[in-house]
DNA sequence: TGGATTTATTTGATTTTTCAAATAACTGGA
DNA sequence: TCCAGTTATTTGAAAAATCAAATAAATCCA
């Protein structure tokens, strides 16, 4: 007879609970945008220019949760679909700044509601308080997960 | 002059949130597992399986936060390095149930260990009740973004 | 029972991401 | 100033994930 592990504690493991609980999320408002035809880290992209224009590539990796080389190819398309422009950066001349365009930041702006609302969803049930101290939380392991040798 | 949005609200918005620090602490173990030569994906479907044993496809995918035709593939590479066998269900000839091997049982063991401790580090600072707290709070979101339609 | 429908998995084709190397521009020190 | 070392981005090649179609087994119900 199988002993079964009764905890089954890695399941319960933080780093489980928070990859599972972004991709059900990811991938749900991920097919909501195709109807814009955006794919999840695009979206990410523009959201965060929408926040914080002019970000470099480096910049932005962390923000879209990916790695640099792939914003890039991310800038590829979006610029191809005319959302986004490449500026080089004036006070460094290695760097090149995204902006999104007037269509960019119309599209953008168009899904933010959307956003709005699946968070909203996600939410549903805590308190004011409670969303407070998730946030802070969710900070706070970012931060602490910086000493862990990373690229993201 | 530009009017700069200065609350950058999506920045802080609960899918960007959880999606970084995933990423964050995703990517800082995958690098670690390197010197085992185990991928994150693979990592998680050992790790599940450690917890639950002979979980099937559908049943691995939302646990190791994949799709299942991406765990029918990360399967397949386990199963070559001799750390996981697949067996048909008796109960329900179209499934497969997943075990590790006495060897893949040997390696996800080594690496729990480790796992906890990147886990304890990300939670540095944190008391046991804000770790319940938060430990439910994400169980409840993910419970809530069921509601979304979804295939994870 | 038989046949249509649903469910579980696999797989080919494509897209996206990743890694590592290449390029280009910056910085600091001799 | 020149050069070595560092930093920002891009890109080719490879790996991985995704989508959609195919296969196979279960269920439902007339």
């Amino acid at each position: 007879m199988k002993t079964p592990n009764l905890t089954h504690d890695l399941e319960q493991a933080m780093p489980f609970l928070l990859a599972r609980v972004g991709a059900r999320m990811g991938n749900a408002f991920g097919n909501e945008l195709k109807a814009f035809n955006l794919s999840l880290s695009e979206w990410r992209v523009c959201a965060s220019l929408l926040g914080i224009p002019g970000q470099t590539m480096s910049e932005l990796a962390p923000h879209a949760a990916t790695k640099i080389s792939a914003v890039s190819r991310i800038v590829d398309r979006l610029e191809d679909m005319g959302f986004v422009v490449r500026k080089r950066s004036e006070s460094d001349g290695r760097a090149i700044q995204m902006h999104l365009t007037a269509e960019g930041l119309r599209l953008t702006e168009k899904i933010v509601p959307l956003a709005r609302q699946y968070e909203a969803v996600a939410l549903t049930g805590f308190t004011q308080a409670e969303i407070t101290a998730l946030r802070d939380m969710l900070n706070r392991i970012y931060s602490n997960a910086e000493t862990l040798k990373i690229d993201v």
